[in-house]
DNA sequence: GAAATAAATTCTGTTAACAATCATTGTTTA
DNA sequence: TAAACAATGATTGTTAACAGAATTTATTTC
């Protein structure tokens, strides 16, 4: 039970394991290396981060309010699986907070910060042509996160990171499949209206870029929220 | 110390703890009974709850992830201290909230909803006469509240959740002695506006009602963020 | 052999005791 | 008298042990 000298996580600058462990499980969240479902018990996780199950629990506890988990009582918690109309409301959600977001860049943006942004699409790109996913998914999202990080606005910055999240969540549960993920292209053209200073097709082309990824989904391919392996072995009969 | 029968709340529906003691500091931020920089010692809350400190600690923790209170390592959780940055990035977010929420509940209204948005603010209206402002100030906050819920976005009405709270800490913080609290004769404007569903009126309005407030805010008058005690009897000299 | 039941294990939830830190009070010293 | 220092008290942070619920495994029964 106790073996000493597990697998330890090399934890960040960070000291607090409660931050630690939020922060972990968000950028694996961010990087779909957890997929939505997944049980996140007490006991891996306190040994993983070799501290104690009340560290553990607030930093689940403080997850489940940005509802990145879900804590059901007595049984655990586990990796969110939103539901459609959650996922309506989280693209809602995030085209108005982005919206905004643009007026303010539009407004704050200097020369670096636009070499900024290049650089990480360029990453994005080279992650891609690899076949990296998970680095892809990670700078697709710092893509949206730098705009909020010049729209310097500390309120919905946290707001986007939430949302962000939850997009990676819902993405990974309902994307069609063939459907291009997210178009690489698009953060280009994005960068370039900004660098024109051209609001109006800026804020546009965001719109459409999340328009266009909530498009991609497809609502039935996934019927039940919690898939236990027992379904997923089943032959369809009849 | 370990006194028995000391004066115990009443617990809501809620059964847990954990949801008790946060829509209870929330309820009482609302209504400004507990103001900016109160200290919430983890005895006095496990006292007041009858529960155990870890369920305070995940409650308080929770709490700081919304920003509603702040934790000091190793001297405790306070009510949050608005900067007037802070402030200023919170009015942004409530705007940006507030404006899509009102195209949702303009889409969404019905009569019955319309008729419980008038009953609001007649009742905001009683407890001005009768100068509770308690009251006051938790059906000003309703009052937004209820546009959420019409506006049936779960992520938008959990943001404005938050985002009121902290309006209220601010105001609370800054408010500019004489500067009238909040409209109620604007609260009423708004639902006529919806009422006749004049879409660009009803945002205008709601737009102003928050500059409104906000242009009431005076962030000179309150320097310091903690105001000891010290500072509150000195007589002004030169 | 399959379904239902019972035992065992694992995990969550709770509690209390202990350690460490911070704030306050009281004392000493220049 | 005022500042520095020491001791006390209170509060936060950590840990471990225990109780209860849920899941898994094993057994029984048809």
């Amino acid at each position: 039970m106790t073996k000493s000298k597990e697998k330890k996580l090399k934890i960040k600058k960070d000291d607090l394991p409660e931050r630690a462990i939020i922060s972990s499980i968000m950028a694996a969240v961010s990087e779909q290396r957890l997929p939505a479902g997944t049980k996140l018990g007490e006991q891996v996780l306190s040994d993983l981060f070799n501290c104690n199950r009340a560290n553990v629990r607030r930093a689940l506890s403080t997850l489940a309010t940005m509802h990145v988990v879900q804590i059901q009582p007595n049984r655990g918690a586990f990796v969110s699986t939103p539901s459609p109309k959650e996922a309506g409301d989280v693209f809602d959600a995030r085209r108005t907070v982005e919206r905004t977001l643009a007026c303010l860049v539009i407004k704050n943006a200097n020369p670096q910060d636009i070499t900024n942004m290049r650089a990480t699409i360029t990453a994005e790109a080279e992650a891609r042509a690899l076949g990296d996913k998970p680095a892809e998914l990670r700078l697709s999202r710092e893509f949206h996160m730098n705009l909020a990080t010049i729209a310097d606005n500390q309120v919905l910055e946290r707001f986007l990171s939430e949302l962000t999240l939850r997009t990676t969540l819902i993405i990974g549960l309902y994307n069609k499949i063939g459907s291009s993920n997210c178009a690489e292209h698009e953060h280009l053209e994005i960068v370039q209206a900004l660098e024109a200073k051209d609001e109006k097709r800026f804020i546009d082309l965001i719109d459409q870029h999340l328009h266009h990824l909530e498009s991609g989904l497809d609502f039935q391919c996934m019927a039940q929220p919690f898939s236990t392996l027992a379904e997923q072995l089943t032959i369809v009969s009849a």
